[in-house]
DNA sequence: TCAATAATTGCAACCGATTGCAGATATTAA
DNA sequence: TTAATATCTGCAATCGGTTGCAATTATTGA
């Protein structure tokens, strides 16, 4: 198929004149050979326009030094930021990096992370899809001391790290916030509770109600795949809902939007008749008018955390074994929300 | 650092009692094996959990089945759907994918190149950088006869094949709408004109202008780096223009959904008194009220016939040698366009 | 000057899958 | 039954970099 000729060590090792081990360790600075040596062969590689054959190098050292990457979904501002911040910090440390989306689909994420292994990459950053029910297929992982780090869609599993927030906080703020401006009636739109994320923002909700000795209502629960077109649908019941709802609390930016925009194209006035708090801080929050509450989420830390833990890990195996670290968020309010404080 | 011992060929050629070269080929269904031992092979290599050493066969066979992708950002509606095609393909063929960023940087591209280049990716798909300026970084590449498939943001690039739309089409359809819509005064937004993205569309709407006998105005053609900040800026600029505009044509829907609402803002109503037109087809657009006007780009498609274009072109390097695909384009009308018809 | 120690370098055996060619076995034709 | 052909298998070299250990050379101390 390829008609050049790569160059190899065996090549610069002629010209110079010496042995393929020594343009080995020369090229690498090992501490045996002689700096005027090293420095005649790094010079002649680059000359030769040498470049180190990646496979042979990983098939004697038996790794790759390549990270996986697993998320439910790229599209989001969320998760772009998450990755560059992962992508930081692998660069940094010379680790390449290989990106595969589950598309929020378990099955999806089987493959991915059998893909992922069959690649031999020596560790794995994972967020869930919204549907895994097991963690069975991480196991082929873990049975080859291969780490695993979860970031925001987290789960117990066996001797991994977890890189989360407090969402049971986060959630309770939020609702809190809500019952603050004066709201009763709050609905709380949010995804799969199997999902560590939805179902500790949804206790947070429910705790912040019973704190404030407002009673749940189960049917001010609106539980979907947390789309824009589901949050539309979510928006149209919420007009029908007798007494009228006068507040959501959102589990992402993007439902919060196009519950907005369906409500405002009702002729609703918010935040004055229903309040509203999202999730994430995307940038959309702030251009949206009025501009949306929301939950900061620290998502380039996030990812660049996750990255050197799991660099860390790769790097002393009997490192420091935490299993989970928290991130601090913080409520952003702003005017979709604020209701007493503008009057 | 690993003490697991991996399953090998030579493994499982001793418990079958065969040799190795006869489970290699075994393994991957060559003609010169017996349907019988082919069967013990692959029923004893599964039993044993063989997996096979992509180092040691990439070594041999002097390619990866790995395709490199490079794009500006992850983070955009249509990227992600272009890489959700191109992912489709890929996976068919039995391809890896390696994706990085070049945050529309110039600089990181370069770097981005270089780092798949040592990768030994069999090809290449990439999508240019905003400001990238010249072609150099992909030298490396085409003289080792690596292929590069560009797609959206294309270039010239002496062999290399491009994957595109009629941008020049589309900005002229989406200027002589607005003018059938009855404005006169409208405003482009878009991007660097070293991208043919944005140069393009640029020309379709001074060639509609003209056609129209409207004259060109330099001052309401604004060069941004298309994000809804700059687009939030520019129609702070446009709600001081006088005559003010009725019209704005923007090279893509972020921007014109950041416009819009900076606009509305402002009081003034949409479309009668300025008319939008965006570009992509992004959700949003349908989300947002009015619906945006808008230009659906065929991102999945774009992403298929990249890939598949790449790897045709690796299996068979001999293969119709085309240079550019140009795909279909619709302009789709919504409420943010129309004056007219809606009356 | 000579032994002892330190600093360099080379040898050769890996890592694991692939593949051209030769050898072995089975099948068919004569 | 034997030669000829068709089917299978195995041998051994190869891909290119790495690394333990031996060998060589340089330096130091006595």
């Amino acid at each position: 198929m390829k008609s050049y000729k790569e160059v190899t060590i065996y090549d610069v090792a002629k010209v110079l004149n010496v042995s393929p081990s020594t343009v080995s360790r020369g090229l690498k600075n090992h501490p045996h050979i002689r700096k005027e040596t090293k420095k005649n062969i790094i010079a002649k590689a680059k000359e030769m326009g040498y470049q180190q054959n990646k496979f042979a190098s990983n098939l004697r050292q038996k790794h790759t030094n390549t990270i996986g990457v697993v998320v439910p979904k790229l599209d989001s501002y969320f998760m772009a930021t998450v990755i560059s911040g992962i992508e930081k910090i692998t660069a940094q440390n010379g680790y390449g990096l290989i990106i595969s989306q589950s598309q929020e689909s378990w099955k999806k994420e089987i493959s991915c992370i059998s893909t992922l292994f069959n690649s031999r990459v020596d560790g794995l950053l994972v967020s869930l899809a919204f549907d895994t029910k097991n963690l069975e297929h991480f196991n082929i992982l873990l049975n080859k001391d291969i780490p695993v780090v979860f970031f925001d869609r987290v789960t117990d599993c066996n001797g991994c790290m977890s890189i989360v927030i407090d969402n049971y906080k986060a959630g309770y703020e939020a609702t809190s916030h809500l019952i603050e401006q004066g709201c009763k009636r709050i609905v709380h739109i949010g995804g799969n509770l199997l999902r560590n994320v939805y179902s500790e923002r949804f206790r947070g909700y429910k705790q912040a109600l019973a704190d404030n000795k407002i009673e749940f209502e189960q049917n001010l629960v609106v539980i979907c795949d947390m789309s824009g077109q589901a949050s539309t649908d979510a928006a149209k019941k919420i007009l029908k809902m007798l007494p009228r709802p006068d507040g959501i609390f959102t589990s992402n930016d993007t439902t919060a939007v196009a519950a907005m925009v369906e409500l405002e194209r009702a002729g609703v006035i918010i935040p004055d008749e229903i309040a509203v708090v999202g999730f994430n801080n995307d940038p959309i929050s702030q251009v949206i008018r009025p501009n949306l509450t929301t939950v900061n989420y620290p998502a380039r830390q996030i990812g660049e955390i996750a990255a050197s833990s799991l660099i860390n890990k790769l790097k002393n195996s009997e490192s420091a074994n935490f299993s989970t670290i928290m991130l601090k968020h913080d409520l952003i309010c702003r005017q979709s929300s604020l209701r007493i404080a503008e009057k």
